[in-house]
DNA sequence: GTGAAAGCGCTAACAC
DNA sequence: GTGTTAGCGCTTTCAC
């Protein structure tokens, strides 16, 4: 609201209440202190004038912005999309403010985590970047607390979040196994990202306790284009059960093997994410499911705790995935 | 970074530079006053101290904080997702700071745009968000500059900036004319919202034009599985040429056919968007491209511009979207 | 229980 | 061309 092309400010809500200053702040923060009827005085005229407080002056004097930097890499992979989504709703609930960069460049990542250490953020939340270093470096530069969701490091002092991806491989290869996976085959992220790695561990280590064996391992860049065509040379090897490291990497070895193996000679797929276009009929793709309702929460609670002072050492916490089961691992016969 | 713990402050500089703290702001600045061999040292003092200037504290004075809302509706459609990544990426460029809310409910939705506000944004981004009136409301009181993308209003005088949904139902109505079709379907948002209506009209004034019309219409919500059971009502009409309002309606209603009607029963269908989604070939599906790249440059230049003071009357823009046409709409019989 | 005054870090109008 | 000073809107000691 404003008053005069203006906006109100707590002087204004002082003089209608005929109060001071002070005292405007202290009834709207619900100092004890304060008298009931002078809070009500207080509270009505701040009502009636639609009185806000203005947060950045606010932040200025209390060094403390309720701004928290979320960096994404690429909005146009669903999970992450999702995964933000989450992550602001639970940040509102909380009353933080979510500034947010998504790029997949490292020049545009370090300009905005610049960026946002000069808006002040109380703390970064960094969602699966492939910058994390960087990141990770501003963050103690600038002595932010800073939130890893789903992304592993180098063993710096900073909080993690993530899902146990070696518990999900190894979910996996009981999963496939049960059905009777003879054939193993796992379609991996490229650069072997630690967490396609860890997948991939999990899953191997599995196998290997139950006398089986990986017996193809391809890894491919995570866009979909480029993964239907690297999905080629899985299907040449004819696994009849694969794990891919995301369902992005499913979808594209599905799409790739209708058309060459037919839906018959289509091997059972398992994919990781669990996410929407997972439960389509066109797909029907059994997936690992992250739980990322418990991981944002989670991950908001804990910046949240790291920006005020109540915690002051970085935490580290793993969510258990678990397994969704669709028809994309229904026994071949039956 | 920092020092003894502690954010640089432009005052360090100033005393590393043996210089007052105005110089150094001006400097940085690039104000034209200052002699080229004290601007040569405040720079080397403030890269030798990592000095960030507190863009809080700036915002501040100057009454202008760089900061602009953006609100969203539902990143878990992928064209909003995209459509966010662009603003994000665009308004970097721009040195602007999203602060964005995305959510679907109307009390989310008017506590945030009261946080934004609190936080003194620039102006505010709004992208399809179902509850545009609260927004407008809450940005006429306080005089922020607002860009409607992709959404009407009620002709409040504030800047919009959306596709010729008119001129693209035409586009699409001339395009399967010439493909043979001959029994229409249009499957639309539910509540009729504005741009599922526009793109009706065009759509159906078109055929008209042609002698033709649309034999049936089926409004849906954007969700995707109410969608697919909606998918039904269309089916059963028999049309071969079907225009949906969206690509997740058109996808919903390619996966209700393929099982009932199979892929020779499948009508022509054409959808709105052009997403990810549209290119894959479980759906290859011609879809009306809004052309986001450039709409979203335009919206961010225009709030932009709204921010400064360089305009003050609101802006409207139309931007012509274009057909990409794919094997959706390929003639049945050749 | 309430008011006066200082100060968060920055910029800009005003001096010189 | 550079320094001094005031002030953005808020919170919070310190005084009473």
């Amino acid at each position: 609201m404003e008053r005069d092309g203006r906006k109100v400010r707590s002087f204004e809500v002082a003089e209608l209440a005929q109060i001071s200053r002070s005292t405007v702040s202290r009834a709207l923060a619900g100092d004890p202190r304060i008298s009931n009827t002078t809070r009500e005085r207080v509270l009505a005229a701040a009502a009636e004038l639609g009185y806000q407080p203005n947060l950045i002056a606010r932040s200025l004097k209390n060094q403390s912005t309720g701004i928290v930097g979320v960096v994404v890499t690429d909005l146009n992979n669903p999970y992450h999309a999702h995964a933000l989504q989450l992550l602001i709703e639970k940040m509102g609930a909380k009353r933080l403010a979510p500034l947010v960069f998504a790029g997949n460049t490292a020049e545009g990542a370090e300009k905005a985590i610049e960026r946002l250490m000069s808006y002040q953020v109380d703390a970064v939340i960094a969602l699966a970047a492939p910058f994390t270093q960087h990141i990770i470096n501003a963050c103690l530069a600038g002595s932010k607390p800073l939130v890893l969701m789903n992304r592993h490091d180098g063993g710096e002092p900073v909080s993690a979040i993530g899902g146990d991806s070696f518990a999900a491989g190894a979910m996996v290869a009981d999963h496939l196994i049960s059905r009777g996976g003879e054939r193993f085959a796992f379609f991996g992220g490229e650069d072997n990202t630690t967490i396609s790695r860890e997948r991939e561990q999990g899953f191997s280590q599995r196998l290997r306790e139950h006398g089986r064996s990986v017996d193809i391992t391809v890894a491919s860049p995570y866009a979909y284009d480029a993964a239907r065509e690297k999905a080629h040379e899985i299907l040449r090897a004819k696994p009849d059960a694969v794990f891919c490291a995301n369902d992005t990497l499913a979808f594209a070895l599905m799409d790739a093997a209708r058309p060459t193996v037919g839906m018959d000679g289509m091997p059972m797929i398992v994919g990781y994410d669990n996410s929407a276009l997972a439960s389509r009929p066109v797909y029907n793709l059994t997936s690992v499911d992250q739980n990322l309702e418990d991981m944002t929460t989670r991950t908001v609670d804990i910046a949240l705790a790291l920006a005020g002072d109540s915690v002051r050492q970085p935490v580290r916490l793993t969510i258990e995935p678990f397994l969704v089961e669709r028809a994309s691992t229904r026994p071949r016969n039956s």
